[in-house]
DNA sequence: CCCAATTTGGACTTGACAGTCCAGTTGTGG
DNA sequence: CCACAACTGGACTGTCAAGTCCAAATTGGG
């Protein structure tokens, strides 16, 4: 098994980008065990080579996509994550997910949590991938209730680094239960509660 | 692929409980994905007729553990899901899965939960016995929730279905966080946002 | 006890998929 | 522009898993 290679021209670089994002798109759409390389190779119209020149393995191509697809999703949450040090600004990125999840119709779950339970007892190295990513998400909640409470607007015996676990727990489990039941309420019912537990720690 | 069969003798009884134990085991030890009907053959000692003789085929059988799953589930968490109508009840169901946890060192997450993200996309058929496994359990917390509103200790505009809801999601993100950052506090955490929010009803 | 239904063993087919290998092509730095 | 590295096509192998099939063994009701 050659080791993976890093592209060294313009048109490598295209190519591994490519079977990236075909990758991400699959393991979202087929979950991790249901993505097959050669559904990426028809995605992509790469060949067998193309594949094992850039990823080491199957193992390594889907770590490669579980950083990918943590990127995509705060990318995708941009500036609200920067905004997280307000009552307005938790508020307007909770309603950012559920718009979300109503437009998905409810689908796919969240793209980082549902790959846990695929992943997390079968692949060591995409647990902590996983993990990684979670905690990167997290950070900015955490960061944004640290502020707060530096300013004041959170009680002093306040805890951020476990009411954004919390918080993350709620999305988490609002999310799949969300998918599940494909009713986007339920993420909608868990971020109330979210939201009603760190207004405990107001001031 | 002829038709699942009932068992019809002792013997055959035997057999498909055996062969749906074996089964249940492996889904939680290595995923949905992961397990194959081989592995199940090897720890029953089964032969492939016997697997098609009491299953339809592959999903069938995966549906028949889900099912199975859940009662094992409701029934470990046994009389604790008759008391959750008072605090104490819940506080020691909530204790209770923290524990199971810390026993099990933060490994394999909910058996129901991390099947939602293996198979809610992929097998219509599994997200609707998950959505029914999770819908029984769900139930006796919101009928707890109900006794305790009649009973006059949740406020008039309470509502139990919702309490139930963001609570299972608090359960189900905390499990799922757990497992990935294999930390029973996780859950510890999220359980007690969980409880604040429900004393938030409290009259 | 006997016969029909139930249950079981295990060979066989089919297909999918991960990974290897090497020859051929394309790009690029000197 | 050439030599060498980077890149690519695609055939090939080995493995594993799902599902089929039929004959043999076992069971239980009459």
């Amino acid at each position: 098994m050659g080791n993976a290679h890093v592209p060294a021209t313009a048109k490598g670089r295209a190519t591994r980008e490519r079977i990236l994002q075909a990758a991400a798109e699959l393991l979202a759409e087929k979950g991790a065990a249901g993505m097959s390389l050669d559904d990426v190779r028809a995605r992509t119209g790469a060949s067998r080579s193309q594949l094992y020149h850039y990823f080491a393995d199957r193992d390594d191509l889907v770590h490669a996509v579980i950083d990918v697809t943590v990127d995509a999703v705060l990318g995708r949450q941009g500036e609200l994550l920067d905004h997280l040090d307000s009552w307005a600004g938790i508020d307007r990125w909770f309603d950012f997910m559920v718009q979300h999840q109503i437009e998905r119709q409810a689908r796919g779950g969240c793209p980082i949590g549902s790959l846990a339970g695929q992943l997390a007892e079968s692949d060591p190295g995409a647990r902590a991938a996983i993990a990684a990513g979670l905690e990167r998400w997290e950070a900015h909640l955490r960061d944004g209730l640290t502020r707060m409470k530096t300013r004041g607007k959170l009680r002093n015996d306040a805890d951020p680094a476990a009411l954004a676990s919390a918080t993350m727990a709620s999305i988490q489990g609002g999310l799949l239960l969300t998918q599940v039941r494909r009713d986007p309420n339920q993420l909608r019912t868990a971020l109330n509660a979210a939201r009603n537990n760190l207004r405990l720690a107001a001031t």
